[in-house]
DNA sequence: CGTATGTAGTTGTAATTGCAACTACATACT
DNA sequence: AGTATGTAGTTGCAATTACAACTACATACG
């Protein structure tokens, strides 16, 4: 059954929406950068050593590669994020997050943080949070699936 | 309680992401515009009529004004969207959905409602998606009243 | 009425994102 | 080795989005 009901999925839009606003406002407010520099910030802090392939960063990230080539050039030209070469593959690049980009995105998280406890995880309780968050890696893993499908 | 684990707020924007790149795939595989016209010609339709005031119509999609204006500017050059006065505020503008608008929309909906049920509401039960939806509606609302408030 | 302040919508311009094409290298196959 | 095909990353350029300033009108208040 389910299915036929669109409605939760517009509300998932919507407070999607609201909720990275309101995050963009606080991050603005502090005088922080947006929300994007923090998510490439812990894409590259959560690999190992800080360090992570262009692609793989951008798989991580979800979002497309041309798109992230110039978000590194952004973070790279304020010393948050160094490249570096691959040796075994003359093709790829590294990048890597620095002691500055470590120093930034703890400061982003303090705020980020607090908006997403306030906002969105107050809203469920631990049992309820286990399962959507599985349900929700369910349905990026069908969508991610479907993509490379066709 | 809860709180204190972001990771469902992780997995949230992942499959935010994930599946709106794969409707956005579909979309244009299907050769039917992006995502967000569908947005803007179901919130007018809607709406009384067909028809919204630019503002609320920009509420009721949670975006930007300044960005509102020229998507209906180019909604309009499609003939999908006609604008119009408003007769006792001399400020306001309306945006009505054409016949050509509803019949795009109509056609855009077989593909998004399919994209939809597949990859995202069948993750969910009734129950949990009752429960589901209601929370996010909480964690907007909750957003909106702190962008209004600070 | 006349001035001050607020709201609706638009516009100029800068920043970001999306698409298609490109370079450079890797892998597979002859 | 030599050619064909695939992958990683970048770049040119068009489309979209963000920010700040503006026009036009409304509302409040002297």
């Amino acid at each position: 059954m389910s299915s036929s009901d669109p409605d939760t999925w517009f509300r998932f839009v919507r407070a999607h929406r609201c909720l990275i606003r309101e995050i963009e406002r606080r991050l603005a407010a502090a005088g922080l950068p947006a929300y994007a520099w923090y998510d490439a910030l812990w894409g590259l802090e959560s690999g190992p050593e800080g360090t992570r392939r262009m692609s793989e960063l951008a798989d991580v990230m979800a979002i497309e590669r041309y798109n992230l080539t110039r978000l590194v050039d952004r973070l790279e030209a304020e010393g948050l994020v160094s490249r570096s070469r691959v040796s075994d593959d003359g093709r790829g690049a590294y990048a890597a997050i620095t002691e500055s980009g470590k120093a930034l995105r703890k400061k982003m998280w303090q705020i980020y943080e607090g908006a997403v406890d306030e906002l969105f995880l107050s809203q469920f309780d631990d049992k309820q949070q286990r399962f959507f968050s599985d349900a929700l890696e369910r349905a990026a893993s069908a969508a991610r699936a479907s993509g490379r499908a066709g």
